[in-house]
DNA sequence: ACCTAAATGCAAATCATTTGCAATTAAAAT
DNA sequence: ATTTTAATTGCAAATGATTTGCATTTAGGT
């Protein structure tokens, strides 16, 4: 489906991801594949896009996409988030890196970040709140890249 | 509208907040004052449920208070976000201090954390980045607070 | 008080996301 | 290999947030 230099890997990699007791149906090892090979958070209806055939018509439901990403999600191997340059949400498979985004409000591209350096987000809870079970974070830059920069 | 302590102070603050150009109309300053008086973020419903009647009669059209809100977007004395906890927009005054939020996902309380620390987000860009103008950020922990705790 | 562009209200449109239900299918049991 | 059954899918309709078109109203300058 798309490029990739070692593509059992990503067969490896989704054998251990794959959680107990969600059926291997086309549909899901298809988004799976295609999240897999994403270098970026992609929208249901990005998703929807890719399943398309050459053609353009579609080849599953839409709410088969919606419903295989709750599945991924509740099942832990998948992050929702949303950002403030898309009202929609997007999702990426939940690897062992996590990658936090600056991204151009005029192009939309977005561009990796050095580290999640953020290791000492306890430190960050207010006081009394030292009990609060951190599950995870949501970090976002936002401007203008080098070639958007106005003026 | 609600209880503050100095309500001569969210007047001046207003009148050198209000953006030129913008007429004061009733609805508009009605919100205003609702996001001023918030102490978090408040979606587009919420502040649709302030503007009502005790009746529970709405007093605007949903589409004014939309419509208030971009223009206080676009005026700039505005922040839209959305957040992992929700899907649906958040609208805040941005004002000098700069609030984040350890977000429980059980009971959706929000809780401001100590700083923004992050001062030094000119470090996370990638490498030829430093052209990057940054106009904003958004962080955002989430888990479980001491209530909430599973377990 | 008048004028005019800007702002509002209303209802309909749009767009992402969810849901109900009948038909299909993976994989466990035979 | 075939049967069985609960899980999954497809479709179309429902929902909920947000936007838009257009006729009516209004703020703020004259």
């Amino acid at each position: 489906m798309s490029c990739k230099i070692h593509p059992e890997t990503v067969e490896r990699q989704m054998e251990r991801n794959w959680p107990e007791g969600i059926k291997k149906t086309k549909q899901r090892l298809e988004i799976y594949h295609i999240l897999a090979d994403a270098i970026k958070p992609l929208t249901a209806t990005e998703i929807f896009e890719e399943l398309k055939n050459e053609d353009g018509s579609p080849r599953y439901a839409f709410s088969t996409v919606y419903r295989c990403l709750q599945t991924f999600e509740n099942a832990g191997i998948l992050t929702k988030s949303t950002a403030v340059t898309s009202e929609n949400a997007m999702y990426e498979l939940r690897l062992a890196q996590h990658r936090h985004y600056a991204i151009c409000l005029k192009c939309k591209e977005r561009f990796p970040l050095r580290t999640c350096f953020l290791g000492d987000l306890k430190n960050m809870l207010p006081a009394n709140m030292d009990e609060f079970q951190i599950t995870g974070h949501q970090l976002e830059i936002y401007g203008y890249c080098p070639k958007c920069n106005p003026k």
